[in-house]
DNA sequence: AACGCGACCTGCGAGC
DNA sequence: TGCTCGCAGGTCGCGT
């Protein structure tokens, strides 16, 4: 499933192969995929054809790609701008949900199984002419949105040109731990403020995002972090400690290309990531603790129930309270 | 404010 | 063999 690593290693091919072509048709194979684009099919349709795809852009998961000179926008997701005369600046907008797969083919190739959207663009060198997403599970998809200014200034996530606009559905989600204008002091007085166990705050997009349930797993069990530490406890050390390591494991898995578990998750160019080799926490019920192991001990990872989702922990390295004092 | 939960989906493996 | 059931996951919205 896509996490924020899976994200970025697919901007940066839309980066390669998308950007300066334009979209010259539009199918919508299953509309389920673009449902949250309020207006429908045709609205959808109509807004890409002969746009102009001018970047690749990602903050947390979501992923969008700003168009020039698209027709008025009817989306109804988007508030007037208020200045007559100029159009609102609009964007492609994905997530790729748990499934959802964006791929380059030629014509030449057979519709995907779970094809749900095909863009063509226009001709390039060496470069195949359609971008088509494709997801199994339906939980992602794409809408056509209008993008307002940024209130925290800065590039927004890793795209090479500063962004002063987002699109108006990503304007709550947090700077992630990978982007330039992420700021620990910042991430670190809005978790302190919260009342709340730490993985909690870590899966919330809105304090920091780009962090999934794996990714959350392994971020704690290398910071040696309890699931349900009360935030209110947590020392700034161990933040940044704990931050440090959700880096490191984005980064690690960055330059591995991704991660890939059940082969759903393809990145731009139709290659799998294999970085769930290295996974210390996550999936591994009943595996020893490697670090435990290291030390001469024989610790088994435990599972357990938390927001309605597993939890991989090992219960000697991550301790829970005892007299409740952490 | 914090939290739980249902809805949205499909495929897969376990159990009968 | 074929059925049902539970599970996996991210995000959003609603109720408490």
């Amino acid at each position: 499933m896509p996490e924020l690593p899976e994200v970025e290693v697919v901007r940066r091919g839309l980066a390669n192969w998308v950007v300066g072509r334009t979209i010259t048709g539009v199918d919508v194979v299953d509309s389920r995929s673009i449902r949250r684009h309020a207006m429908g099919t045709q609205d959808f349709a109509g807004n890409l054809e002969g746009t102009v795809v001018q970047d690749a852009v990602r903050r947390g998961k979501f992923l969008w790609l700003p168009l020039a000179e698209a027709d008025a926008v009817t989306d109804t997701n988007v508030p007037d701008t208020g200045e007559p005369g100029t159009a609102p600046r609009v964007a492609l907008m994905a997530h790729l949900g748990m499934s959802g797969q964006l791929l380059m083919q030629g014509p030449e190739v057979p519709d995907e199984k779970h094809l749900k959207v095909r863009l063509r663009l226009s001709p390039a060198d060496g470069m195949p002419d359609q971008l088509r997403f494709v997801d199994q599970r339906i939980f992602g998809g794409l809408f056509v949105t209008a993008m307002v200014p940024t209130d925290d200034g800065g590039p927004g996530g890793l795209g090479e040109t500063p962004q002063q606009l987002i699109p108006v559905e990503a304007a709550h989600i947090a700077r992630d731990p990978l982007d330039p204008a992420f700021s620990f002091d910042h991430f670190y007085s809005r978790l302190r403020k919260r009342r709340s166990g730490l993985k909690r705050v870590l899966l919330d997009q809105g304090i920091i995002s780009g962090i999934g349930n794996i990714y959350a797993d392994e971020a704690l069990w290398r910071a040696r972090l309890h699931y349900a530490r009360p935030t209110e406890t947590l020392r700034k050390a161990d933040a940044l400690t704990l931050i440090g390591h959700t880096q490191d494991v984005m980064a690690d898995a960055l330059a591995a290309g991704g991660t890939s578990f059940d082969s759903l998750y393809v990145n731009v160019n139709g290659a799998s990531g294999y970085f769930e080799r290295s996974l210390n926490a996550y999936g591994r019920e009943g595996q020893p603790c490697l670090r435990c192991a290291a030390e001469g001990r024989t610790t088994l990872i435990r599972r357990e129930q938390f927001m309605n989702r597993s939890s991989f922990s090992c219960p000697v390295c991550q301790r829970r309270p005892r007299n409740g004092r952490w």
